[in-house]
This record gives C-alpha cells, sequence and structure tokens, in this order.
DNA sequence: CTGTTAGCGCCTTCAC
DNA sequence: GTGAAGGCGCTAACAG
C-alpha cells in the first residue's frame, strides 16, 4: 500500500498538514516509539530526564494519541454505551448527567443509545456493543439488549460488562442499581393514610415494567400495612405520560364515588391528572389529594406543588457509573444497590375525610 | 509480539471465546479477506455466487467488523461529538432526539460532551476532537471549543467539521442552524402590544449570551414597531432558572407601578415567574400578563397554561444533524439555516389595561 | 531504563 | 472478479 506513503518521508519539523504521531514526537524527543508510549502510559517507568524531553516534544509537537490505533492496540475504547427507551424523557437527563460526569472523571467517553422502541436499533446497538466499539454498557431500559440475553442465557459471558440502572432486570445476572422502589411505594401509602384517607387510588405504569411492578407492590404492602383493603377499582391503567394522568382525571370527574387520595406512579400522571382535576372544578388537595413519584423538576413548581418520593437521580447514574468503572477495572462489585428515597411532602396533599 | 499467537492458529470452526475477524470470515467462504471486505463496502464489485457464500460465512461467524480497525485504516470514526453547557437541562432534550435519530439512520453514533462549565472538560473535549476521536462535532454551547478558535483564527482549516446549533458563534465560519430568535421576540412583542398592553417588561437571559442578545433585539424591534418606548426600568436581569423568574416575581411584588406584562425570553423563567406572582395573590392574566420562550413540555401543563414561542426543537436537531452529516460527505452546505417558530397563544396572556 | 519488533483487524492498491 | 500484501498508529513482549 502506498496511498499515503509520501507523507511518511521523515524529514525534521512538522509537516503542517498532518496530525503528530508518536513518531514524530519520539524523532523530535531523539528517544524511541516505546518510549514515549511509556512516559504516557506509566511515567515512573521512565527516568525523570527522558520524561521532560518526551513530554516537551509532545507539547511542541501538539500531540495527541490516535485513539483509534490505541484501541485497536489494546483492545479498549474506553468508551461506555448508555442504552436508555426514550431520550426525550426529562427523568433520564439528570441521571445522564450523573453517568457523564463519573466517566468523565475516569477518562470515559459516553455514546447514547436511544431505543426509541425500534428493534432495528435495539440490534444495531446489541452489534455495536458486542463489535468492542464499546468497553460496557449501562442499560436504563429495563431489559436486555436483543442478542445480549440469548449470550447470558447460553452461559457464554457477556462480551461486555453490563449494569443496569433504574430498572432491575430479573433474571439476569448482572449489577443493578436502582432506587427503593417498593419501599418508597409503601411508605407514600402509608404517609396518605396517615392523613385519614381510606380510598387510595393507584394510577399504574405501564404494565409488564419491572419497576412499575415493584411500586404496585409497595402500594399493596402500604395499603395491608394500614389495615385498608385492596380495591381492584381503584387501581387504574396509566403509561407514565401526562395524557394518562389527565384521562385519569377525567375518570375521577365522571364518578359519583370518587377516591380521596390518588397515589401516581410518576410525577407527569400526577400532574396532567392535577390538571384535568382543576381544570373541572375539583381542588387539590382539598376534594382530592394527589401524590407522585420521581420528584421532577416541575414537581416543584406545579401548582399546588406536588407531594411525591424524590429519588436522587443524579447519585443514580454516579453510582451506575462507579459500577461499571469498576466492573472495566477487574474490581468485584455488590451485584444489587438500592438507593434511598425520600417523601417530598408538599401542597398536594391533605387531610383525609 | 506473541502476546496472543497460540489463538492465531488457523484451525477450522470458530474458538468460542473470541470474536470472530475478516479471517475466519474469508475461510469459511474459501475466498480472501479483500472479498470479504469488498462483498461488506462494494458488493456489485462481487459476484452474485460469492457474495451469498460470503454473506452466509458472516452469518455462520457471527462476524462484525472492529470498528477500531476500520477506524485506523480509514482515518474516519463514524462517531460525531455533541457538546452541550448542561446535560440537564430540558431544553436541549428534544433536539438530542432529533440529533440522535438523524445520526442513527446515517450510520454514525453520538458522543455526549457534557460541558458543565469546566474549562478542563473543555478542553478535553477539544483534544478529543482533534484526536480524531470523533468526525465532526456539533455545538450547542454557542462557542467555540477552546483550542477550535485559535485554529481557526490561524486559518488552519478545522480538524473536523464544525456545526453550530441553537446559538450562533459570531466570528466563526462554520455553519449555524437556530431559530428566528430575533423575529420570534418580535413578533411576541407585538402580539403584547395587540392586546393592548404599554408597558412590556422583559425578563433576560444571561448577558453575553448570543441567543439572549437576538432575542432582546427582537423585543426592541418589537417595542418601537409597536410606537412603544423602550423603558430600562422594565428591563430586568435573568439567568434563564426557574429561581431569576421567581426573584423577578417578588419584584414585582414590591413594586407600586407594575408592568401590565412580563415577556421573559424562556419559559423557566415565566413559569417561576407566574408562580411568584400567583403565590402573592396577583393574577395571571388579569393583573399581570406573562409570556415565554421555548415551549417546553410544561408550558401547557402549568396553570394558568403558558403563552409562548414554540420551538421546533426536534427539527433543530434534525437539521445540525443533517447539515454536519453532509459536511462529511463533501457536499455543500448553506452557513446558515433559520428555522421559523409559532406563537402558541395560551391563558397566560390577556387584554392590557 | 530504553530500543527493537511484531502485530491489533481492516481496507485498498496493485497485479492478475 | 479475485488475491496478495502493506500499512493505518500504537503498545506489549522481549532483549539488551
Amino acid at each position: 500500500m502506498a496511498e499515503r506513503s509520501a507523507a511518511r518521508s521523515s524529514k525534521r519539523g512538522l509537516p503542517p498538514g498532518r496530525a503528530a504521531r508518536i513518531q514524530d514526537v519520539a524523532r523530535l524527543a531523539g528517544v524511541s516509539t516505546a518510549t514515549v508510549s511509556r512516559a504516557l502510559a506509566s511515567p515512573e517507568r521512565v527516568s525523570p530526564e527522558t520524561r521532560t524531553r518526551v513530554l516537551d516534544a509532545i507539547a511542541k509537537a501538539g500531540y495527541v494519541p490516535n485513539p483509534a490505533a490505541r484501541s485497536l492496540r489494546s483492545q479498549k475504547s474506553r468508551m461506555v454505551l448508555v442504552v436508555l427507551p426514550a431520550l426525550e424523557n426529562v427523568f433520564f437527563s439528570k441521571i445522564l448527567r450523573g453517568i457523564e460526569e463519573t466517566l468523565f472523571a475516569a477518562g470515559y467517553g459516553m455514546i447514547i443509545g436511544d431505543l426509541d422502541g425500534s428493534p432495528e436499533k435495539e440490534a444495531r446497538f446489541a452489534a455495536f456493543a458486542a463489535a468492542g466499539q464499546v468497553d460496557g454498557v449501562l442499560l436504563l431500559n429495563g431489559h436486555l439488549l436483543g442478542s445480549q440475553s440469548e449470550s447470558i442465557k447460553s452461559r457464554r459471558k457477556a462480551p461486555v460488562p453490563l449494569v443496569a440502572l433504574c430498572e432491575a432486570i430479573p433474571g439476569a445476572e448482572i449489577p443493578q442499581i436502582e432506587v427503593e422502589n417498593r419501599a418508597a411505594a409503601r411508605a407514600m401509602t402509608l404517609y396518605l393514610a396517615s392523613l385519614g384517607h381510606r380510598s387510595i387510588a393507584y394510577l399504574c405504569g405501564p404494565s409488564g415494567n419491572v419497576l412499575e411492578h415493584e411500586r404496585f407492590r409497595g402500594y399493596c404492602d402500604g395499603l395491608r400495612e394500614a389495615g385498608l383493603s385492596f380495591d381492584r377499582d381503584l387501581v387504574w391503567p396509566g403509561d407514565y405520560t401526562l395524557e394518562a394522568g389527565i384521562r385519569a382525571g377525567h375518570c375521577i370527574v365522571e364518578r359519583k364515588r370518587r377516591p380521596s387520595t390518588v397515589f401516581c406512579s410518576n410525577d407527569e400522571m400526577a400532574i396532567g391528572l392535577m390538571r384535568a382535576l382543576t381544570s373541572a372544578g375539583i381542588r387539590v388537595p382539598q376534594d382530592v389529594s394527589v401524590a407522585g413519584f420521581d420528584d421532577i423538576e416541575f414537581a416543584a413548581i406545579v401548582d399546588p406543588a406536588l407531594t411525591t418520593v424524590h429519588q436522587p437521580r443524579r447519585e443514580l447514574g454516579r453510582a451506575g457509573a462507579e459500577v461499571l468503572i469498576k466492573l472495566l477495572r477487574g474490581e468485584t462489585v455488590p451485584s444489587r444497590i438500592r438507593l434511598p428515597t425520600e417523601i417530598i411532602v408538599r401542597d398536594s396533599t391533605g387531610p383525609g375525610a
């Protein structure tokens, strides 16, 4: 191959059009390329004076190691793939922030894979990870990427370390980081009961969602402990969207026997619900109390401000990234981390009848 | 180097622990590696039967080309760096979505660089791009990355194509995509004037922000065209945060002479402002009208629903990504694209006194 | 402590 | 239409 062999000619000085390579630095410093490499990777293995010469040469040449070459040689990309179901969902932005800052500090880059409900995308991200394009994968989507589940089931070790964030992935033996969903939902239910509410409705997230399942179980736990009976009519379907909340609100308006409080399994739905109620002249919390889950930024801003379960989202992201980084370093990690939540009492909940 | 020469031994069948390489496929199909490569890159240059054999072998081997090798060889990474000032800012999520889907469709991956106000991060992202880790950069942060400005100033061509999104970068000769900020702010100001308002206050974004400057000029344009005089006392400092809106609200509460309407240069501030006003018993829009800018998702949900300027955020992301992709393909692109906005009239604005 | 050397896996020119 | 072979830039093993 002679494609660009001309550029290979070894004159002194830097050809202006071309990025500096390790060779250029080596010549400038009067050492071998191996020494340059070592001066960068393990400075202690190089004599101080040589190191200085090399670093000077690097600065003079404006040398930046070529990541593709590095990665081909070392079989490491120093990149992590973060897979999420819907990028525009505001719930993820703070988590992403926590992930990004932690990865960055450890010298890793973050590649975003937005699933967008498309199996084609999912397959390509799986292939992407399988191809060694990334050193690890952080899953925020509640399930493994198509082919990964097969390779895990078949007992062959996953090609890259996987860590699940937010939504536990049942059956998969990968580290999982999540908040205490069940305990939090239980605590909120108990809190509502402690206000005197006897009919506590529950607005569900999408069925089949693991995280949702946990929250629902927490709600049941809470009812039981408060001595309230479970009423199927008080459990309404939803899907975490504002619209689901609004729909649920309309249902309440039409009902004769209204529950005195509605516990929504996320804030978006709670906000939509409140909006529908107040538009119809039903006062929150005087007529109906409403509680949410997540503590998104706008929970504090809506009127009335929403009582909800606070999730430490940034910490969640940090914890997930930290676990993955440890895994990449070959350190052992806990198989499951559960971060505590906190009930934030605001103005959307009041005493029950 | 004998590190893993053992694994290099060429037996038939796939050693289970190792990813398939192009060699494996070539052997399986009984052709050379060059033919495999061609069958993938330019199928028409390979005979149909050979192609079939190769594709079968690829499927059987579960072969996925190694991106690091590809990228080292071709000097292309098929990755784009997206630089943004603050990942947790909900304003960016839909833009990111538009970017991601467009890049994905074109076969590019998206790496996120969250600036987080840290010069260190900025420097590293600049180095990252300079190192050829990515084929192009999409800037959402309103300025060039440190070293980039130098290399552009010094007339050396930028090492990778750059495209600016959202905030124009003055002086930099790179393609810019943005919404009609000035025209939109003018239109909103005229709309407020058309409602009969004579004292239209303006709550600013951070000073020095280019985008903010445009909006402010649009506000001035609007005042002039409506025959209203500019009043320095009606221009208040802000910084795009909810808190700034709340602070501005408190100021209004304390004033004797209140403006009849406040045009906030983003929705967060408008929402904070409304919250502060209603808490103090000032009614929106009966006592004071409030308008925002951006049309974030919650603008439609707050009570009263916010009148604001809608930005086509997803399209913005798409357009930016498309321009960058064209640039990467060597096609010519317009130096500036301005996407139209739309005034969304909701309930936070009413007739002026 | 430093230099020499052999590839990492792929693509592409050149030759047939 | 296909094969042979070199090298993208770097680092790890080995030798000194």
